[in-house]
DNA sequence: GTCTATAACGAGATAGAC
DNA sequence: GTCTATCTCGTTATAGAC
């Protein structure tokens, strides 16, 4: 009784995964808007209604691999972080930037859903964000450690931005002075923005060296956001 | 004679406005990998083959919109920068970024398409580039000002990016010393990511203030490019 | 010469009857 | 779960109106 319910459970994981991994390359193919649940059926030799089974629609099909991105990017984040716990948190933070870049050269129609423009119709649900926020928390982390030990310079705050950064800090970034939640939200948004940039081919013509030039802009954001150059 | 040929001009022009404004209509609801000319021919009341005179082909139309596009935002950078030509350089490159960030919250799917995820199996011709480049064009404008009048404070500039950064003077920012260069293009990059996370939605529940924060950051951006905060 | 309309192609999506 | 009839699409060839 049990090994059947073992291996149903099992079946299920494996066609939700071939699911999955067929959605992912057609999202390669023709982009997220245009992904079809017949479509994904039919490579998958299974009849459309067969799917709804394992996704009640198309959008909780997106949804499940918006999560999938976002976890994938934040593992990819967590190792190249955990590869340099006991370095300052200069250069883990430049080790978790550079993470989310190369998973993104490495993943870029993965990186496009979750960090290129909104899929038209879709709105995504409130389960996503505990993923999503996986390398916001790592960014914030290493901010926390260099404050604690001493190590971190606070920025300037502009004064309209004091409530603000208040707020922030009570929301996501406990302990932290208001001064520096302001700047790592900056430093985050900036930081996609080099990637989403490179990614996307506005860098074509423009920047050359892309591994020293993304090192470089994103050790001078670690700097903005008051850690130490050591 | 020459009335005649007028008015087919006239006519001609107007045409080709009307498929276009339904086209970005299109692009507003579908998005852009969804764009079909035999709808755009239908909303028209024409026949889908009549298109074709205007538009060679679905790509041609969706490169004309992208020209269209960064054009409508240099025009509205441009504006911006207008108002403001005899205010020092911080303000001035202040005054660009907020024009670009207001026509993104006014434009969001025309951003999108230019500056969003690339459009699946769309690649953007040569003819793009000088619409494209009308903001950097003001934002190196208004470095090379502040470097020509003495006020400008040179970043430092990795080792490693040394002879990147001669490259992107002799490419296209001449006069400049090559850490402005390089400090440019972060900044570039950096704040169509500060843009692209507001319009995306991953600001929703982070930045509640977003006039006053994006002021600032982008004023630091400015800092680390060396324009002197006056 | 400039335009629009008809018709058709091959490919693919879709809805519903069975 | 299968099949079919009917949609969509980009694109081209062709014919005729202005």
């Amino acid at each position: 009784m049990s090994t059947t319910q073992g291996a149903r459970a099992r079946a299920r994981i494996e066609v939700t995964a071939a699911i999955k991994d067929e959605a992912r390359r057609q999202l390669a193919a023709e982009g997220a808007s245009k992904l079809s649940l017949r479509a994904v059926a039919r490579e998958l030799g299974m009849v459309s209604s067969a799917l709804y089974r394992y996704f009640p629609s198309r959008d909780d099909l997106l949804t499940a691999l918006i999560i999938d991105a976002y976890d994938s990017l934040g593992e990819a984040a967590e190792a190249a972080h955990s590869g340099v716990v006991d370095a300052g948190p200069l250069r883990r933070w430049v080790a978790v930037c550079e993470a989310v870049r190369g998973w993104a050269l490495g993943h870029p129609h993965e990186y496009a859903l979750i960090y290129g423009s909104p899929v038209p119709g879709y709105v995504a649900p409130e389960t996503t964000v505990e993923s999503a926020a996986r390398v916001a928390l790592l960014l914030i982390g290493t901010a926390r450690d260099a404050y604690r030990d001493g190590s971190l310079t606070e920025p300037p705050l502009a004064a309209g931005l004091r409530v603000e950064g208040e707020r922030m800090v009570a929301d996501f970034a406990d302990d932290l002075p208001p001064a520096v939640a302001v700047a790592l939200v900056s430093a985050w948004a900036e930081l996609y923005g080099l990637v989403s940039f490179e990614l996307f081919g506005q860098f074509r013509r423009v920047v050359e060296e892309r591994d020293v030039f993304f090192r470089e802009a994103v050790r001078r954001l670690a700097l903005g956001v008051g850690l130490a150059d050591v």
